[in-house]
DNA sequence: GCCTGAAAGCTAATGTCATTAGCTCAAAGA
DNA sequence: TCTTTGAGCTAATGACATTAGCTTTCAGGC
């Protein structure tokens, strides 16, 4: 086996480098072939194609949610755990916001495990408040559309008024505790 | 004036149809430029380039969202106008979703009108709730980052799970509706 | 009815990308 | 040392966006 310089995981990590710092539209296989100090078409050693190397870095970036969105939970339960989960996911986007920006949402087979572990770290952060099945379904699908909305349009810029918006999340987080609560009317 | 058979309105007419049917992917100058039945550089002749016809076809989607939201909220107040909003908001999303998936949400010059706009309808849309103006801003950006989060990943078909969505979207609006009672901890 | 100039559309050309085909050559293992 | 495998390369194709410069139409004045 020759010169294995780089690597799936190599390139996966060149194209994050390129989201961080030129956004998501920059990523192209040009760019991240320029990073890595090779021709374009060697990529295709290690990735199908573009399509497949957005798809193994949406995983990526999910599985980084997940871990760190774990951790912020361990220990921690009810509203306090919400909260941590909460803020951990913000900040992890504030820190990457163009990898964020990056990830694909849409249902991809290549993502369905990273998207089911991130759900299931959601559903663990709920367990202590008692739902039932699928009183938790709505809850984390609620959870995740208001984070979600929020640090997406928090990273593109589009909070324009000056009100801080760490006030903002806090009532945001505020209104998902207490309908925690109260899942049905 | 020769030969007036396109107009920036027509291209942005057929942008929307393009996206509309074949999603925002395929937004490309050749594609609307098929559809006209003319060359695409000619499309220079209507619009700078096409990053100026996304910023148009963004700021028609908005405008239709403020329509819509607009129209929904009219002789309503309280939960019940925040309820027809939300519901506007979602129902205009499900009928269009390529549309809405294409819409720009960077702040961009072109889109600070409607945006404002769009801000202007959500504010009104709370004026019953009685909130001080600074509490009205954190209040919009929530309500704003819960709807846009949810109707992103539902037209993304991020919701997997067989529960139904109506509901979860009847929890989300409840969310909203009881925190606006107390924004204030 | 004819002239003219501005605007709409066209062709040709360039540059950036993604992708494929087929070659080369390094190095791992026999 | 020889073989084989696979990483990387060059060349080529095709889709786009964009620019330059030409052609043609037609509104309005004569």
């Amino acid at each position: 086996m020759p010169r294995a310089s780089l690597s799936r995981e190599t390139v996966v990590g060149l194209a994050l480098r390129v989201v961080d710092e030129e956004g998501p539209a920059a990523l192209t296989l040009s760019a991240v072939a320029a990073r890595a100090g090779v021709a374009t078409p060697s990529l295709y050693k290690h990735v199908r194609n573009l399509a497949e190397l957005r798809e193994l870095l949406s995983a990526h970036v999910m599985g980084e949610i997940s871990a760190r969105i774990g951790d912020a939970v361990l220990g921690r339960s009810g509203d306090e755990a919400l909260h941590a989960l909460m803020t951990a996911w913000r900040s992890y986007v504030r820190t990457h916001p163009g990898r964020y920006a990056a990830m694909i949402q849409s249902p991809q087979p290549g993502l369905a495990e990273a998207g089911e572990r991130l759900l299931d770290v959601m559903f663990a952060a709920l367990r202590s408040y008692g739902l039932t099945d699928s009183e938790s379904v709505h809850a984390v699908r609620c959870l995740r559309s208001a984070v979600h909305g929020f640090v997406l349009l928090e990273a593109a810029g589009a909070f324009g008024l000056p009100e801080s918006l760490d006030d903002t999340y806090e009532l945001l987080t505020r209104m998902i505790t207490a309908g925690l609560h109260a899942p049905r009317p």
